[in-house]
RNA sequence: GCGGAUGUGGCGGAACUGGCAGACGCGCCAGAUUUAGGAUCUGGUACUUCGUGUAUGAAGGUUCGAAUCCUUUCAUCCGCACCA
């Protein structure tokens, strides 16, 4: 027998794989079909992490494990491509993107080639191929023909050294998540995807789909609903109202002020009765420049400037009251104006005792003058006229429908969730497929002359004025109206990375489809994915802006299911051995391409799986892959001790149903660890066999094969098995050989073990107890003492207590 | 602050529905083999004052029996965060 040579068997079987399309997924519709989906790299300049390694071999197992079960598999791969890491790359050395790209895609294929992934490389997918992006655009198009897609102007958050206009999502603690830069607030014209008017779709759905509880609470919480009330506050001798949302309409009789955002419009439309104007001015003026750390981070530090005549009245007490400008009221959620009520909102609370301003208590239980008393669950109200005496729970609904018999305020739903900030002052992205035409105004480009290509140019650095690269480029720019011809402007703004992921697996149902984003029938056959699985870091964006967009495109027909993903899980982060998260400048990244080189694919997807629970974050240990390339090898040497023999031998067969049953369902639920550590206590059981048949090795080749495809694929060759694994199938096992008729049962005096019996399964209580009974160590421990009483579960314990 | 988790040997982690805590792997110890190193093989390995002892972050409770259920508490991690 020849030393195992990882990298001759795992060439040689690539290969093979490839010439023969063996993982290609058949538009055959009269087979069972599984779909399983992996996030699509970006291709960064840093190639492939074992990051990527942890989540694509789980649902790698899964689907060689599905096509040996019989299914048409579908498991495609792609890249993910626009973004600002290869565009700086390209602003840096000089190339252009497109070339980057190119490199770094075929790099990552190469990669994930030699780890033997089973993906169907007939589909790939490159988000920056503008047969792809078309598609992208086309979508974009349909949202802003049904009204989801809008220009709006307000203030973004500018990164000055990134030069681009920041999402939400992409700064933290007012800092840009890319670079770390501070991030100033700029005014700019851009486009935004209604995904709030999806709030409540994206929230139902969830209802009907598998995904891990975790990320269905980080999705609710992300949007965030919450039932209150919009009440109106009239400004007193003004027809302007303040409108403001409240989840809290039973403390109406408390409030005691108002506070609206720096930003809220009625100050401009109040200008000429506001006498401080000079200092609200500066205020807001302060507010801008403050960076949302600062806000967040100074939050017990109230500020704020009173707006020096202009009041409102409290519409359910008549009252006049004051009107606040400050920062801790944000224009981005709610009205951007709130009724306050310092009695029981701790915010409230520190502004009025920094204002000096009244605190009338509404809800008995506290006292509010020490603190504000926030305690909801309990508490009744007091000063509060026709309210008093009632709980909160009660008062809340009476209060809302006092509001809308009297027209003062109605019930509302609000989130938290805001709209999508579609756009991106970048040139590596997709066209927005717009022009400007002063005669018409906003004109979509027709669908005909999609799609809108992004400009071969030289450079492509950002501007400082906030602008695309794209709006350098005269040619470009310059373009005429598709509706009257006249000279017009093209939108320079180009798509979010977000944009071209929220769809690609429709795509990959059909993806050379030029008539269509994907063809019906094949959509109707592949969808929904059954099984998605990615990082816990994009449950919130992308798996919500790829829901919106499926929802929307089922809404106008486009897709045959109301969700895109059946079932979605996550895998927990690899760490570098000093259990910090891997980066280069901590020095513990590993590159899967050493492991590979020194140990194998085979011993690198081993031991990724078997690093601990899937879910969790695991540190990387040399030893570890180590031990798993011995088991390798010891799995190698089987084939020493193999003889003849097709039926399972006595002494193994119950252990052989065992491990069918273990690994087969420790798969599903994605518990690799448990399952790889059966198999290795199996092969521990046939070393002590000494001796392994030819039907045992070929069930255990069969388990092992979707984690280590390469050594499998050779071993059941070189047996003289016939054809290759995939087309073999999934072993079964016979439930009634799981169970063994005799067990070793323990025997407990008061909770302890004192004693063992071999007893049948099934055994009488009178049975167990003479067995019980007649062991020394027990007899030892019951002699001279009183049994109170005997306890017997069968199959379990037999526990004897005594006195 | 709110929400979600997690806490078990020297380490990664097992443990079904409450029923022998520590599977499997690493590491470590001893032996075999080897010129040596490495590799491989065999055996051992929670602690222990060796007790009828102790032990699943800590303290209580329920139970014949608790890592698992309940109460309190501490620690760590993740997500959201002045959300009205």
């Amino acid at each position: 027998m020849e030393k195992y040579n990882h990298e001759k068997v795992e060439k040689k079987w690539q290969k093979i794989w490839e010439d023969t399309d063996a993982f290609k997924a058949e538009d055959d519709y009269s087979k069972p079909k599984f779909y399983g989906l992996v996030e699509f790299p970006y291709p960064s300049g840093v190639g492939l992490h074992v990051g990527h390694v942890r989540a694509y071999t789980s649902l790698e197992v899964i689907a060689r494990k599905r096509r040996m079960q019989g299914y048409n598999v579908l498991f495609p791969i792609g890249f993910d491509a626009y973004g600002l890491p290869t565009e700086n790359y390209a602003i840096k050395t000089g190339q252009h993107p497109r070339k980057v790209t190119d490199q770094n895609i075929k790099v990552f294929t190469q990669q994930l080639k030699s780890i033997g992934y089973s993906f169907d490389w007939d589909r790939v997918i490159d988000t920056t191929d503008p047969e792809y992006y078309k598609w992208t655009q086309w979508i974009f198009l349909q949202m802003y023909k049904h009204g989801l897609a809008y220009k709006d102007h307000t203030y973004v958050n500018f990164c000055t050294h990134c030069k681009v206009v920041l999402s939400n999502e992409d700064f933290r603690d007012g800092k840009c998540d890319r670079c770390g830069s501070d991030v100033i607030q700029m005014e700019k014209d851009v486009w935004f995807l209604k995904i709030r008017e999806y709030a409540e779709k994206l929230l139902k759905g969830l209802d009907d789909v598998d995904y891990l509880p975790r990320i269905k609470t980080e999705q609710k919480n992300w949007i965030g609903k919450s039932v209150g009330a919009e009440i109106n506050f009239n400004i007193k001798d003004h027809d302007q109202k303040l409108k403001v949302f409240t989840t809290r309409a039973d403390t109406l009789f408390g409030v005691t002020f108002m506070v609206i955002a720096p930003e809220h419009p009625i100050i401009e439309e109040l200008a000429s009765d506001i006498q401080n104007m000079d200092e609200i001015a500066k205020y807001k003026k302060e507010a801008q420049h403050k960076t949302e750390f600062e806000r967040v981070q100074l939050m017990k530090d109230k500020t704020g400037v009173q707006i020096k005549g202009v009041t409102a009245i409290n519409p359910i007490s008549g009252k006049e009251i004051p009107i606040f400008v400050a920062d801790y009221v944000m224009m981005g959620y709610g009205t951007g104006a709130i009724m306050a009520v310092p009695a029981h909102d701790t915010r409230d609370w520190d502004f009025a005792k920094k204002f000096n301003l009244p605190i009338i208590e509404v809800i008995k239980g506290g006292n509010v003058q020490e603190e504000a008393y926030t305690d909801v669950a309990s508490g009744q109200l007091v000063n509060s006229d026709f309210l008093n005496g009632l709980e909160v729970k009660k008062a809340i609904p009476t209060m809302i429908q006092y509001l809308e018999e009297h027209h003062l305020g109605k019930k509302t739903i609000n989130y938290k969730m805001k709209n999508w900030a579609f756009n991106r002052q970048r040139y590596w992205g997709e066209p927005i497929p717009i022009v400007y035409c002063d005669h018409c105004g906003i004109v979509p480009i027709p669908e005909k002359d999609l799609p809108v290509e992004l400009p071969k140019v030289t450079h492509y650095e950002p501007t400082d004025t906030g602008e695309s690269p794209l709006a350098d480029i005269p040619e470009w720019v310059n373009t005429t109206c598709p509706i009257c011809g006249r000279p017009a402007k093209r939108e320079t703004d180009t798509m979010p990375q977000w944009a071209g992921s929220s769809w690609y697996f429709l795509r990959y149902t059909d993806p050379h489809n030029t008539k269509a984003l994907a063809d019906m029938d094949k959509m109707k056959y592949w969808l929904p994915v059954d099984w998605y699985n990615g990082g816990m870091e994009h449950v919130t964006r992308h798996l919500l802006y790829s829901r919106f967009w499926h929802q929307f495109l089922y809404d106008i027909g486009v897709v045959p299911t109301k969700e895109p993903y059946k079932k979605r899980t996550a895998q927990g982060l690899i760490l570098g051995s000093d259990g910090e998260k891997m980066s280069k400048s901590k020095g513990n990244v590993v590159n899967p391409n050493d492991i590979i080189a020194e140990y194998g694919a085979d011993a690198l997807r081993t031991y990724i799986m078997f690093i601990g629970d899937y879910e969790k974050p695991a540190p990387w240990s040399e030893n570890g892959l180590k031990g798993c390339n011995r088991f390798l090898e010891r799995v190698w040497r089987l084939q020493e001790i193999v003889k003849d023999g097709e039926e399972y031998s006595p002494r193994l067969e119950s252990d052989m149903h065992k491990t069918i049953k273990k690994v087969s369902e420790d798969y599903e639920a994605m518990k690799y660890n448990t399952a790889i550590a059966s198999l290795m206590t199996l092969l521990n059981h046939f070393y002590d066999v000494g001796t392994v048949t030819k039907g045992e090795l070929s069930t255990f080749l069969k388990l092992l094969y979707p984690v280590a495809p390469h050594i499998t694929e050779e071993l059941w060759q070189i047996i003289g098995e016939d054809g290759m694994l995939h087309q073999s199938s999934w072993p079964e096992f016979d439930e009634d050989k799981t169970v063994d008729d005799v067990i070793e049962m323990a025997v407990q005096i008061n909770g302890k073990v004192r004693g063992k019996i071999q007893i049948a399964i099934d055994a009488a209580k009178d049975k167990a107890h003479n067995l019980a009974f007649a062991n020394e160590n027990i007899k030892k421990f019951v002699d001279g003492k009183k049994v109170v009483k005997e306890i017997y579960i069968p199959g379990k314990i037999y526990n004897i207590v005594v006195k």
